[in-house]
DNA sequence: GATGAGGTGGGGTAAAGTGGGGAATTAGGG
DNA sequence: CCCTAATTCCCCACTTTACCCCACCTCATC
């Protein structure tokens, strides 16, 4: 599982280094293959390549004739992108990604379970204050079935 | 289980001294291994390493089309963090989580059952005094069903 | 008062993160 | 089809941070 927020920069070519602690596993899992795509919430998911072909497959099975579903399709598989580590472990993001995300210059490189998500900075700490002010966030988690969690 | 509030100082790098009574004991359960992450209070939690896993498998099962369980997700994983214990039995807390939870020098450590919380001794005061002179506490207390509860 | 463990501080070093130059490749326009 | 421009890739170098180790201080105990 990878986790926890790591704030990184994105250079002018549009590089961001994968943190070094995630690397050795990457390249073990994945050869340093990853692929990125967008996410509802405006940030990017970047997903070690075998994760990806998980996901892939679900959105693939899904009804050719269901609206919903290709737009779903649309988004994720139209969207992703496969990138490399390099040498120096950084990725090169595409542009329109960049732009998509809102990304510029700080980058919180979050780790997300089996995947990543990459944020602008500000928009990053927006949702974590906006997430702890959020009282529906106890409510629906008990509502979800998950009172019993012992957090 | 762990209990007992212990204060001890954060130093210039940003590490703290775990409690000696506990050491031995995160050793043979966790070869020192644990994990942070923040709090919907603004403390820290402490978890040793095992039990973190059993949380953290719980999250990752939620549903992802869910905006309160992304956001709940996106809270407690990505603000997790992997910490050791150092030859003196410190850990070192990551910049962003000692941000978060506003520690600068003065720390209590708080024993929590299976984990711990790590608190701004002013805050964490200014908690228990709160806590007292809440005469809705009571109340609170027989609403939550606790009403039977032999203290 | 001596002793030892718990707690605290700091310095040196290796590694992570960052930036940029230049070659190679691709795309677009004349 | 060629020339130009933009992008990508590979390399090197610098800066900063985190980590490891050693040393000291303080307090309780004997």
């Amino acid at each position: 599982m990878f986790r926890g927020v790591c704030l990184v920069n994105l250079d002018a070519k549009g590089r961001v280094a994968v943190p070094a602690r995630y690397r050795e596993r990457l390249q073990s899992t994945c050869d340093s293959r990853l692929v990125v795509t967008v996410d509802r919430d405006r940030c990017l998911l970047l997903y070690p390549e075998p994760e990806w072909e998980l996901i892939e497959s679900k959105l693939a099975a899904l009804p050719a004739f269901d609206n919903t579903a290709r737009a779903i399709q649309r988004l994720y598989i139209g969207n992703a992108q496969e990138v490399e580590m390099d040498a120096q472990g950084r990725i090169l993001l595409p542009h329109y990604l960049r732009d998509f995300a809102a990304l510029d210059k700080r980058i919180a490189f979050v780790g997300q379970g089996s995947k990543f998500e990459l944020w602008d900075e500000g928009a990053w700490n927006a949702r974590t204050e906006a997430a702890l002010s959020d009282t529906r966030i106890s409510e629906l988690a008990v509502a979800a079935g998950l009172g019993s969690l012992t957090l």
